[in-house]
DNA sequence: GCGCGTACTTACCTTGAGGTAACAAATGAA
DNA sequence: TTCATTTGTTACCTCAAGGTAAGTACGCGC
């Protein structure tokens, strides 16, 4: 044994031990799932907006996004409870998405990651460009 | 305008900003990278090692990564200067891979997510259940 | 009666991830 | 000579993400 000291993922793994299968599974997904096309995006314009938005909103400012892409999105942030919907009995039809507290947490989680990804991306680019020469 | 301050969340969109369109897109490609199937599992075996793996031993740690899949996510991570090559002119062939200090840097801003997701998982799994009954 | 506006839904296609299985190369050992 | 070992590579398959385009539902206004 060399090391004496758990690193901090080592921590985070073995927190994960802790989980059944079906947790850590679920837990893979939800990680997963901020990296679809769309997710963190739809997620942002619906915290940054501070109010419910109706889906031609999150639409427009989703800028390239197809209906049917979004369809999907919110469905599975519903689904996980990272966003709510609320549909109006109203002709032309009127369904209302907000973020929930829970998503602003994560978000709140995500954006450390982020943000330093972002900040360290001209080291990314230079060993990309070495490694792209040969 | 009602909000007088702004999130984490925007400060991290705004710091995007800052950056190129092709900066932007790189900072994508490595946030969403961390997501495919194998590639914080591969990380996370080589920065536990805390010494140079060679490939047949990465597989072994690896549980269930088939050789080509292994093959292409070390070359991945090894294009993004998260992993070293080391190849020795031996027969049979022998190569090390091991973890870069930039990458224990990226697994220590990925940790408290993942760990925060994991200690939140029971709130998603509410979440799903109650949506999935309807 | 007929189109308009809104929020989906469905059919169909392309693309990429990832799996399995077989093959390549190179040399010391039997 | 033949084989085992190790690190790939290649051919072929399946599956799911996501795009486009068209259809659906439904009351209101002209």
């Amino acid at each position: 044994m060399k090391k004496t000291t758990k690193t901090k993922w080592e921590e985070a793994t073995a927190l994960c031990d802790g989980l059944s299968e079906d947790q850590d599974t679920l837990t893979r997904e939800i990680v997963t799932g901020l990296a679809d096309k769309w997710t963190l995006w739809v997620m942002s314009v619906l915290a940054e907006a501070g109010e419910p938005l109706r889906f031609s909103r999150v639409m427009e400012q989703v800028e390239g996004i197809s209906q049917k892409s979004l369809t999907k999105t919110l469905r599975q942030l519903e689904r996980d409870g990272l966003v709510t919907r609320k549909m109006f009995a109203e002709v032309p039809p009127r369904v209302e998405y907000a973020i929930t507290p829970i998503a602003i947490e994560m978000l709140d989680h995500v954006e450390p990651l982020w943000t330093w990804v972002a900040k360290s991306v001209g080291r990314f680019q230079e060993a990309r460009t070495q490694f792209d020469q040969r």
